[in-house]
DNA sequence: CGAGGCTGGTGCAACGATGCACCGCATGTT
DNA sequence: AACATGCGGTGCATCGTTGCACCAGCCTCG
């Protein structure tokens, strides 16, 4: 089915179907306008995408970068992000980076030679210099849960929760309610959001007194490399193990993400303890499981739904060239979800 | 980028090049294909993928229809199918149906009118007449995590586990344990795969000699229409809370997936008993929250890695036509993983 | 009556890669 | 000498769509 069959079907010329096609019927007579619009019924017509393509070089798909689709919160975001995006007849092709740098380097490269000029990535990375060049020649990338920095292309759209805001609001929870020994659980800070939410956590101590010097314990483990999501897990089920065999074990666990926090549930229960009673924990994202977990767990959400449809209207708005050329910043206010994993200390 | 610009760098014709591409460069002297070699490295030269579809017909996508990216099962699967099909050059496309049969037909049409000739469908349904227009213009459909049925296309390569024997063996595993009262939580059996399961619950009841007239409560919630993933959980949470409200309550629980069987367990919560002592839940699928939580899950596994690589090389094989056109049917076996939610019943 | 304007279209040359048919040359065969 | 064969490439038409430039026919106006 082409459009030149359509065309004789009609009794006109393939440019017209075209003109058609793209919104270029101002001056055309209604009867032939009908015409054409009952060939392409009859024939069951639909544009050929690869040619539409290569002719003008634009296309309605935009490339989704995830860290790990393995982990729910980033489920959510490809959902939220594909209902946005079709609603406005978008395609989302998703990519899932498994936080490997040059993969995700990779995907965008492969991306940008389909054609895809649009970006949602979910770095992993300070810096996006791995990107660099094809934001030069004209990609529009937003960054997803990492804010901005210096160094970034001016054209960089950034959208992201208040880490630090998120993470504070977490930390005050756990002094609020009396807990003088922390703990903060991640893997290695090697992305700017674990970064930030590490900074919210020392500031959390520091305003309500507590002396990061002597009462804080933070286990990062693993290099730059050690950095998965589904491991997230694991790491946080190994941080508790080893916080627990400390002489003063903390009492109160702020964790980089819900699955972390999850693995950090698993791993006090391994040691005998009773989350929510004998020590306190707090997640962050606010994935579905917070809500089924026994205990159910106090974590931070990200107003997910709304920063996925600023992605995308962002996205394309500049796609569309219409919009701004001109990047900012996106900062999302994190709510604090007061759930049964933490409590005052026993 | 073009052919013709590494052309012109070589000094060759973009035939030669184009040649050199396709694997066409038997005789073709070394020093020649050394200095298009160059060219490319030297050019960064990608080929235009739009182009190369247009011309050839063929493209080197394949398209994944989940249900749900919210149930990290179907993460899992589409972080395994991207990983084989990765290693081989291809691309995977991830397209959410939410269970929505509609949106699952818009889905493989909109795949098909990209060029996509390859789709691992992960469908809702018992009949894919919706589909099956294109499956007779030559789209290769790899059916997962659904059986074949009497009337699917001849080419259809169905990759699914044991459902029936998965739930059997863990209804066998709650009878072993000495339950007598059991019930199967679902939401509509509006899939094969839900059928499957429902049947082998039943036959494991049948094996055990416990009388399903009169021991059994299935609760199968909702329509056809109600059918979600995520709901899943709520739907099992709500489920747990209806059996609690009977004169006799089930002392085991089948749960249709993991989702919903970590619902059940909250329900359960919520209804102030113990799963695992009290109560005693199965889920199937194996998710890796499966072992996080509190109790840990027994459940039945999915190999899905394994399946996952079988639905790639299917799917591959059928693409590049060298592979049979004959459908054909894998049948994972499905293994009973015993964790910490079930026991006898006190 | 001829210049200019409007209407409702059409012609045509791209976009970039492909792969069959073909070509000139050197060597071997009868 | 005439013809086949192998070698190392190249020429060219083609995939389906687009959108600028253009055109014929009719109307208007000075």
């Amino acid at each position: 089915m082409t459009i030149q069959q359509v065309a004789t079907e009609a009794g006109v010329s393939p440019s017209t179907v075209s003109n058609l096609l793209n919104g270029r019927s101002h001056r055309m007579l209604p009867e032939t306008r009908q015409r054409i619009e009952r060939a392409i019924d009859k024939l069951g017509y639909r544009p050929n995408r690869a040619a539409r393509q290569l002719r003008t070089g634009r296309n309605t798909t935009i490339g989704l970068v995830v860290p790990s689709v393995g982990n729910p919160f980033w489920g959510a975001l490809a959902r939220h992000l594909e209902s946005a995006a079709l609603a406005e007849g978008y395609h989302v092709l998703l990519c899932n980076s498994e936080r490997d740098p040059r993969r995700e380097r990779d995907y965008v490269d492969e991306l940008w030679a389909d054609g895809v000029h649009g970006v949602v990535l979910c770095s992993s990375l300070p810096s996006l210099e791995h990107v660099m060049p094809l934001v030069e020649r004209g990609l529009q990338l937003v960054a997803f849960d990492r804010t901005s920095q210096a160094g970034d292309p001016a054209s960089l759209v950034s959208i992201s929760v208040d880490n630090a805001v998120g993470s504070q609001l977490a930390t005050q929870h756990l002094t609020d309610l009396g807990h003088r020994r922390l703990a903060f659980v991640s893997g290695a800070l090697a992305s700017v959001n674990r970064k930030e939410r590490y900074r919210g956590f020392m500031a959390g101590l520091e305003q309500a007194g507590v002396d990061p010097a002597t009462s804080v314990r933070a286990p990062i483990k693993g290099d730059a490399d050690d950095f998965g999501d589904v491991e997230a897990s694991e790491l946080g089920r190994a941080a508790a193990a080893e916080l627990l065999a400390l002489e003063e074990p903390p009492t109160g666990i702020v964790a980089i993400n819900d699955m972390c926090a999850l693995g950090v549930c698993r791993g006090l229960r391994d040691g005998g303890l009773e989350v929510g009673k004998d020590v306190s924990v707090v997640g962050f994202d606010d994935i579905v499981l917070a809500d089924l977990y026994a205990p159910t767990l106090t974590t931070v959400r990200q107003p997910m739904k709304e920063m996925a449809a600023a992605a995308f209207t962002q996205l394309r708005s500049r796609l569309d060239d219409s919009g701004p050329t001109q990047g900012q910043s996106l900062l999302f206010r994190p709510e604090l979800i007061v759930r049964e994993s933490t409590a005052a200390p026993s």
